[in-house]
DNA sequence: CGGAACTTTGATGCACCTCAACCCTCGTGG
DNA sequence: CCACGAGGGTTGAGGTGCATCAAAGTTCCG
């Protein structure tokens, strides 16, 4: 199954016709890996295809000030460079955080099936349009929010996300990402990201280990963090 | 002309074929005035038609910790609450800054354009795209610059955006934010804002009176910012 | 002409940064 | 099976960019 989990999060959103579904199964997709730290894209490219994760974790990025500004991640079901679609280059880089499973499909494959059929095309479009919510709220995080509160909505919305496609049991995920990582996505200095996580974990509120990260208390945790999940009830409701 | 200024951005980037002009410019167009601070749409409104800037500035924000965290701003010719479209309920608001006048297309309408022709669909998808690379940037500057690249930066980016639509002459435009909206928009205090101001003067690269910004060492003034067009060339090239 | 909104200034404090080690883990090759 | 090197995590000390608080000055508008 192809385009298995974004299929699935999008029919539990708002519902596919057995046509858009055939549709999407019929897409020719070719399967690669990814290893860690391996481009899916990269800024100043011009791409003729597009990804969707099938397996692992993606971010996306941006050389700013010397340092690379992580812009959001991606987690399976998701397409981390939609938006090669329609800029001739692309204006950020996107790689594989640990390895990971994507999907690619080609420009011309993927806009024949939009042209076929404007409702997948608009399916497609509000998945632009909710990346586009994800990353305004990204800007409220490292724009308003303080250490704690950043790490911890960070932390929420990777939850969140990955429990829209069945990839968060007993409040544990898996996370590939490194301090320096969180560091590069929050703004913050990768000292002070580690101290964060402490505070974190002297207040019970999380645990990492070995890649695993475990909410030991996710409505406290939402409640640092300030989280208000409405913005991608789009995602999941 | 309704959409006037849209389409001539449009045309000037990507081509308009005429059925597509015809198309734009038959569509049914209300005229609004906002007054200063009068919001477009609010964070949790379900909204039934989408803007277009006719005059004028505008700003969307989400609270956040308490502060008014402004996210994008819009000049004459952009569609501020275009996400409107496939969201239930927006996830921001949008307000005008100063003045301004907006033209309203119902989403009924938009979306039966949409339908008629699949090539303007692609062109407002596109503009979802370009508003994403804005966004992005934007996170890089609240969180890898200093307080007087991000000045800097978004001055840069807005007269660029102004240039586009005619509205930069002699490196002058007209800007109706004050102070607290810079602080809004850049994460910095509304105190650091004043100083941060008072040191681009200092420098000879702003004048700022009369709600009448004049760059007047634009080179410098990129510089200091690291201000790569890159981002928004889809939107002027 | 009065008051509200906006700008400016000074003083003080803190959240976070930078630098500089040191430690641990894990994968690799000899 | 161990040596070792690199990547990642942790800790301490000292510094700073910016926040906060408070108040005065200025502009704008009804």
């Amino acid at each position: 199954m192809p385009v298995g989990l974004f299929s699935k999060r999008v029919q539990d959103a708002v519902g596919l016709s057995p046509t858009d579904l055939e549709l999407l199964k019929a897409l020719r997709v070719t399967e690669r890996t990814l290893d860690n730290r391996e481009p899916l894209c990269r800024q100043g490219d011009a791409s003729t295809q597009c990804g969707v994760v099938h397996a692992g974790f993606i971010a996306s990025y941006k050389i700013a000030n010397d340092r690379e500004q992580i812009l959001a991640f991606y987690v399976p079901g998701d397409f981390p460079d939609l938006q090669t679609l329609f800029l001739p280059v692309s204006d950020h880089s996107v790689v594989s955080i640990g390895r990971s499973r994507v999907g690619l499909i080609s420009h011309s494959d993927l806009k024949n099936v939009l042209a076929a059929s404007p409702n997948l095309a608009n399916i497609f479009w509000r998945e632009t349009t909710i990346q586009a919510t994800i990353l305004r709220e990204w800007i409220c995080n490292v724009a308003a929010r303080d250490a704690l509160s950043c790490i911890a909505h960070l932390l929420c919305e990777i939850a969140f996300r990955m429990k829209a496609v069945d990839l968060l049991t007993d409040d544990s995920f898996q996370l590939p990402l490194t301090q320096q990582d969180l560091a590069n996505a929050s703004g913050i200095s990768i000292v002070h990201v580690n101290r964060t996580l402490q505070e974190l974990r002297k207040r019970r509120l999380i645990r990492w280990v070995n890649r695993t990260v475990t909410l030991s208390n996710f409505e406290e945790l939402k409640r640092i963090a300030q989280f208000e999940p409405d913005y991608l009830l789009a995602n999941s409701a």
